[in-house]
RNA sequence: GCCCCGAUAGCUCAGAUGGAUAGAGCGCGGCUUUCCUAAAGCUGAGGUCGCAGGUUCGAGUCCUGCUCGGGGCGCCA
């Protein structure tokens, strides 16, 4: 579409013509000032408020009731809203004309529903799920890959270009380790199953990993109870494993044929269930986005050698570390041993991805107990001067912390028989709850559904059960914790994902039997007050969406919807559709019904969650 | 010991750049079914916004100190 609308929203028009008034009656010093225009919290105080008459005042030492009555003398408004009213100490309330509410929301009528393309061109960097190929996917993963997935989209629906880049934990000791455990055991690799990697995984854990020096160190330090315990743990016989791990490792950086081709068996078998998952939960990632730790294995070297000749970094202990100004812990680069660590490799991948993809932005989707580790690397990747691109842009580094899921008691999640659970049964375990609350309503027989063949069922359960799973890990402030629980995000009440689904699914449903063509040609009336409010709601979509890559927070797009729920749910019930009263009120309603599935699917897209049709 | 995060209704949580009587969902009480699948709508009860100071015309929001809970703290990732 090319239809012209310069501004859908009306608050960026009242926010200009405020902007302007107060420069008109206060002087050029306040041209920047902020005009302060919000929602009203309340429809008796108009559709928005400009709050910004208060302060003022109290800059040019007035009365601000009286500055306030001076702001709505210069503004110019009328074509667009009543005369604004002072309420209170200096409020100015804002009450549109209702064909400027009609024309503002036939302007967000095209594909776009009203969010603008992003200015900034650059391709953003999004590092997300970050699977360790040595074991199985464990719910862990789940909160990294489907916050990453929900800003990748809603970064792309802005215009941007995404580069999703699956840091694959595919090297280094903790490889060798369980493939040496592997071949070990005899295991033939071929016939490898991800419970025998699990076991694998955590003998080689147990065994080889106990460090008497970092015990010791780790108690003068006065480290966390958390870490001297996990070390106390992996004390036990632990030299000879770890020897071995040791020269598995060398001879797979050497090259050795056999050990590099059992490596690829061990990244086949366990990719393959990582795709898998990434399929079944809606994720758009597939091999295209793996660039793993082996991708950055052959420039760590190059990397050390930077901080080194620019003197970034120094010796202490006989290993290398960046110090920085503001803090004493200093970031360790590299072993006494001569080994790396991951935060080289993560200053390997940072110099990749500031240098040589042309990135405004990279956004690392990461537990928030490593707040301090990207604290750390990316003060140093600023230090070594990749923190802005060669033609001299800085690169917008950001940490995206997420909190932990945890069982009923409080704890990390874990099955009922106390192991780890694992991704995969979850998944299993919500699609198969998903497809019991469809079926259930199919009984029904005025439901869409009814008759529908076990297939189609399926499908629609797929998206039930994922998409409550998705919303009740996005709906919340991403840093806190929370408990998982089925039964709750399963529901189609309250402030779940199957009620935002069922929601789109009825409206789908009331315009289906409608039967009526070309809706979005109707001319808009917008005269009950519940109507009112459902226009004011969806306008205000595209700010949301901005919002929302602005500040990486996909539980505003989540209440957003909800609200947009809500509104609907008001406007039908004061409002007859089908049954309105004459034709063109009809019309005019379903167009605005058909906003409000579209703004609903579409906004539901952006957090990776499906929109059936029929529930 | 140092650093980070959290604390809002019985429960689970929203409250962007300070703004009008602090909101929603669940649960509890009442009312509503002439348009879609009773999903729902309306309404009532329920709050010292962890504590104490401070800044401000105005603080859940900003500053300082404290309490409680969680997490992290150089040769693991």
């Amino acid at each position: 579409m090319t239809t012209k609308h310069p501004s859908p929203d009306p608050r960026t028009a009242i926010s200009t013509a405020f902007s302007e008034a107060i420069e008109k009656t206060l002087g050029s010093d306040f041209a920047d000032a902020d005009p302060l225009i919000r929602n009203t919290a309340n429809p008796e105080m108009g559709d928005f408020q400009c709050n910004a008459a208060m302060g003022l005042a109290k800059r040019v030492g007035r009365p601000p009731r009286e500055l306030a009555q001076e702001l709505i003398d210069a503004v110019e408004l009328a074509d667009i809203a009543e005369t604004p009213e002072i309420a209170g100490p200096g409020f100015i309330n804002i009450r549109l004309k209702p064909e400027t509410l009609a024309t503002a929301l036939a302007g967000m009528d095209d594909e776009s529903l009203g969010v603008k393309t992003s200015d900034d061109t650059r391709p953003v960097v999004v590092d997300l799920c970050g699977v360790n190929v040595a074991k199985q996917m464990h719910v862990g993963h789940l909160r990294s890959t489907i916050i990453g997935d929900a800003l990748a989209r809603v970064l792309e629906r802005r215009g941007r270009t995404v580069l999703r880049e699956n840091h694959l934990g595919d090297w280094g000791l903790p490889i060798a380790m369980v493939l040496h455990r592997l071949r070990d055991n005899g295991t033939d690799l071929d016939a490898l199953t991800l419970t025998e990697l699990d076991a694998a995984y955590r003998e080689a854990q147990t065994g080889a990993k106990g460090d008497a020096k970092g015990l010791e160190a780790a108690r003068t330090r006065q480290c966390g109870p958390h870490r001297i315990a996990e070390l106390e743990d992996q004390q036990s016989g632990a030299d000879e494993q770890r020897k071995a791990a040791s020269e598995t490792l060398v001879a797979l950086q050497q090259g050795d044929a056999e050990l590099v081709r059992d490596w690829n068996k061990l990244i086949d078998v366990t990719m393959r269930a990582v795709y898998e998952a990434l399929d079944l939960l809606n994720v758009d990632m597939g091999a295209e986005n793996n660039r793993g730790e082996s991708f950055y294995k052959d420039s760590l070297q190059s990397v050390i050698d930077y901080f080194e000749s620019n003197t970034l970094c120094r010796t202490d202990d006989g290993a290398l570390v960046v110090d920085f100004k503001d803090r004493k812990r200093p970031l360790l680069i590299r072993k006494r041993d001569g080994g790396y660590l991951y935060s080289t490799s993560d200053l390997a991948a940072l110099r990749h991805r500031t240098q040589e993809t042309g990135a405004g932005r990279c956004i690392y989707v990461v537990d928030a107990r490593q707040r301090d580790h990207f604290r750390d690397v990316f003060d140093a990747t600023r230090q070594a001067g990749w923190g802005r691109t060669s033609d001299g842009h800085d690169v917008d580094l950001v940490h995206v912390p997420f909190g932990s899921i945890m069982g009923p008691d409080k704890k990390p999640l874990k099955t009922r028989s106390g192991t780890n659970l694992t991704l995969a049964s979850l998944l299993a375990e919500a699609i198969e709850r998903g497809t019991r609350e469809v079926k259930a309503r199919s009984k029904n027989p005025s439901a869409p559904t009814h008759g529908l063949d076990d297939e189609s069922i399926a499908k629609i359960g797929r998206d039930v059960g994922i998409g409550a799973v998705k919303y009740a890990d996005l709906s919340n402030d991403l840093v806190r914790d929370y408990v998982f629980d089925m039964d709750r995000m399963i529901t189609f009440e309250g402030d779940t994902g199957p009620y935002l689904q069922y929601a789109h699914a009825r409206v789908c449903s009331m315009i289906h039997k409608a039967g009526e063509s070309n809706i979005e040609q109707a001319s808009l009336k917008l005269d009950d007050p519940t109507e009112r409010q459902l226009a004011l709601v969806l306008l205000k979509y595209g700010s949301v969406v901005e919002d929302v890559a602005r500040t990486l927070e996909p539980h505003r797009l989540c209440g957003y919807l909800h609200e947009v729920a809500d509104a609907f749910n008001s406007f039908y019930q004061a409002c007859p559709v089908l049954k309105a009263e004459d034709d063109a009120l009809k019309r005019s309603r379903l167009r605005i019904s058909g906003l409000t599935r579209r703004v609903l699917s579409d906004g539901l897209g952006l957090l990776g969650i499906g929109s059936p049709e029929r529930m």
